[in-house]
DNA sequence: CCATTAAATTCAA
DNA sequence: TTGAATTTAATGG
């Protein structure tokens, strides 16, 4: 399977070039690995596929053929539990890693994923990526850094989901979008509905519409539909700081 | 949870 | 670029 388009147009916007070695993303794992890689064919082997927003590209339950790394844009991760309720497990950002969970022996997606804005992937299928592991330790080494990480990273969610009242969850979540995200002109720089800060946190769409209204009351925030800018970060991180380490990405 | 109104976003002319 | 149509936010029951 060898299709790859050199060239991705963008919505009027800029052009990006889908072959690795020009690519400028540094986050990504094989871009930082290329030396290592260069002999082997992965690079050649992957193919970038374009992503419009609100495009959901991995279905849970579907089976998994390989995984994705994002070239471009942003991406939402959920599970959807017995209610039909979805659980945003994490939201991504270029050079991340989708898909990785249903690598090794599992045959299905747990997961979801949907593009918050137009994006680009990557793709790399499971025999290709099996391949380049095998031969090459070094590249190994970083995939296994990142499933650690990971796995800290989702243990650290459960215990803030079963520890934290709903405003300190709602607080978390705005605080991690913004240490992840970083604002622009001081507005979070990942405009998210009210709903999806409910899934993430673990709550309804309602309660976070409460919560942002008293922190808006209180001169913590400030929201204009769904650009919100954080006017005190340390107040808040004051307000949770009991519960949390700021161990997560 | 649902209904209502206000506000914001999208879309196409 | 505008405003009409659609979606999303906010509040109160």
């Amino acid at each position: 399977m060898v299709s790859k388009p050199l060239h991705i147009k963008f919505k009027n916007q800029s052009t990006f070039n889908s072959s690795c070695g020009l690519c400028l993303n540094n986050a990504c794992l094989i871009k930082r690995n290329l030396k290592a890689l260069e002999r082997s064919e992965i690079v050649n082997l992957k193919s970038t596929l374009p992503c419009k927003k609100g495009q959901q590209f991995i279905i849970e339950g579907a089976p998994v053929n390989g995984l994705f790394f994002i070239l471009k844009g942003t991406v939402k991760v959920f599970r959807t539990g017995i209610n039909g309720r979805e659980q945003i497990v994490r939201f991504a950002k270029e050079g991340e890693i989708i898909g990785h969970r249903g690598f090794g022996t599992e045959e299905y997606y747990s997961i979801g994923a949907i593009a918050l804005q137009d994006a680009v992937l990557c793709y790399f299928s499971k025999e290709n990526l099996q391949d380049t592991l095998l031969e090459n330790p070094k590249f190994a080494y970083d995939m296994m850094l990142f499933y650690a990480n990971e796995l800290n990273r989702s243990e650290n969610k459960v215990k803030s989901i079963s520890q934290m009242t709903v405003r300190e969850r709602v607080i978390d979540t705005l605080l991690y979008i913004h240490r992840k995200f970083g604002d622009l002109r001081g507005f979070l720089n990942l405009p998210l509905s009210r709903k999806e800060y409910a899934d993430y946190a673990g709550t309804t769409e309602e309660q976070v519409i409460r919560i942002f209204s008293s922190l808006k009351k209180e001169g913590l925030i400030k929201a204009r539909g769904k650009k919100i800018a954080i006017t005190d970060v340390q107040l808040l991180k004051k307000e949770i700081s009991e519960h949390h380490y700021f161990l997560d990405t």
